[in-house]
DNA sequence: CACAGTCGTTAGCTTATCTAATGAGCATGG
DNA sequence: CCATGCTCATTAGATAAGCTAACGACTGTG
C-alpha cells in the first residue's frame, strides 16, 4: 500500500467535515442514561485519573476552566463527582469520582458507544484498523 | 503493513474520544470572517448543490429540520442565502448561496481551516494518508 | 507584609442542538 | 370536489456546550 501524497490544504475540508458530521451523529445517539457524551468524557477522564482538580481536568478535556465548572456542577448534581478541599492549597479543589460513578460508568461501558460500534461491525477488518491509526493520530492532534 | 484485528468495541470509545476532542479543538479556532464551521459547513454544502430545501440540507448536514431553520436565517441575515418559493410546491422553499456567498467561500477557501491544516503538516506523509483514508470512512459512516 | 499571580467560580452571552406543536399546502379516496 | 391525513417549514421552549470578562479568595515571593 503506496502512501498518497496528501496535501494538508485539501485534506483539512475533508477532515473536518467528516469529523463534524459524525460527531453531531454520535451526539444525536443519547440513549442509555441521561448522561451527555460531554459529561460521559469528563467522568471518564476522572475516574482514569483517580483525582484531579478543575483546572487539569479542564485542559485534559480541552474546555475552558468555566466550562468544566458548568461540566462538574451537573455530575455533582447527580452525586457522581465529590468535591474536596485540598490539604495545602486553600485555592484548590480536588474532584473525584464516586462509588455511584463507577456504578454508572460501568452500566456505560457494556452500552457504551452503542450506535458506532455497530457500525464499525459493519466494516472490513482493513477499514477498522484505518481508523484505528487514525484515531491514535487525532488524539494527538487534539492534545497539541 | 498489516492490518491487526480490531474489536469494534474497543475502537468505539478511543474513536468518539478523539472526535469530540478534535470537534473541540476546530470550533475554537474560528479566525477568519464570523462564520461558524455549522455555518460554513451548511453554506458549503448548499453551494456544491447548487440548490436545496431545508429538509434536504438538514439530511445532508445531519441535523433535524429546526436546527437548519435557524442556521439558514443566520446565512439569510448575512445575505449569503436566497430563498425562493418552490415553483409547484407552496410548502416548500428552494434555498441557494449568493453571489455574496460565493465570495465570502472563496475567501474561506484560502485561510480555510487554517488550525487543521497547519497541525497536518507537521505529520508525515503517512500519517497524511491515513488520515486521507479515514475521513472517507468517516464520510461514509456519518452518511449510515 | 504588600502585591502580583493563580484558582475556581459567577455572570452574561452565543451557538448548537433537540422535541413538540403549529399552520400552510398537497394529494388522494371516496 | 372536498375531507382527511400527510409533508414541509417554522415557531416555541428547553437544554447543553462553549466562550470571555470580572471577581474574590488564597498563595507565595521579594
Amino acid at each position: 500500500m503506496t502512501a498518497e501524497r496528501v496535501p494538508p490544504a485539501q485534506l483539512a475540508p475533508q477532515l473536518r467535515d467528516a469529523i463534524t458530521r459524525l460527531n453531531r451523529r454520535v451526539r444525536q445517539a443519547r440513549p442509555v442514561g441521561d448522561l451527555t457524551v460531554t459529561q460521559l468524557s469528563a467522568l471518564t477522564s476522572l475516574k482514569l485519573a483517580g483525582a484531579l482538580t478543575p483546572r487539569e481536568l479542564a485542559d485534559i478535556e480541552r474546555v475552558q476552566p468555566p466550562t468544566m465548572t458548568r461540566i462538574v456542577a451537573k455530575l455533582e448534581e447527580r452525586g457522581l463527582v465529590q468535591r474536596t478541599p485540598h490539604p495545602t492549597d486553600g485555592r484548590q479543589v480536588i474532584l473525584a469520582a464516586t462509588e455511584g460513578a463507577r456504578a454508572v460508568l460501568e452500566k456505560f461501558e457494556r452500552a457504551r458507544d452503542e450506535w458506532l460500534a455497530s457500525r464499525l461491525e459493519a466494516l472490513g477488518e482493513e477499514e477498522r484498523d484505518t481508523l484505528r491509526r487514525a484515531a491514535e493520530i487525532l488524539q494527538q492532534l487534539a492534545r497539541a
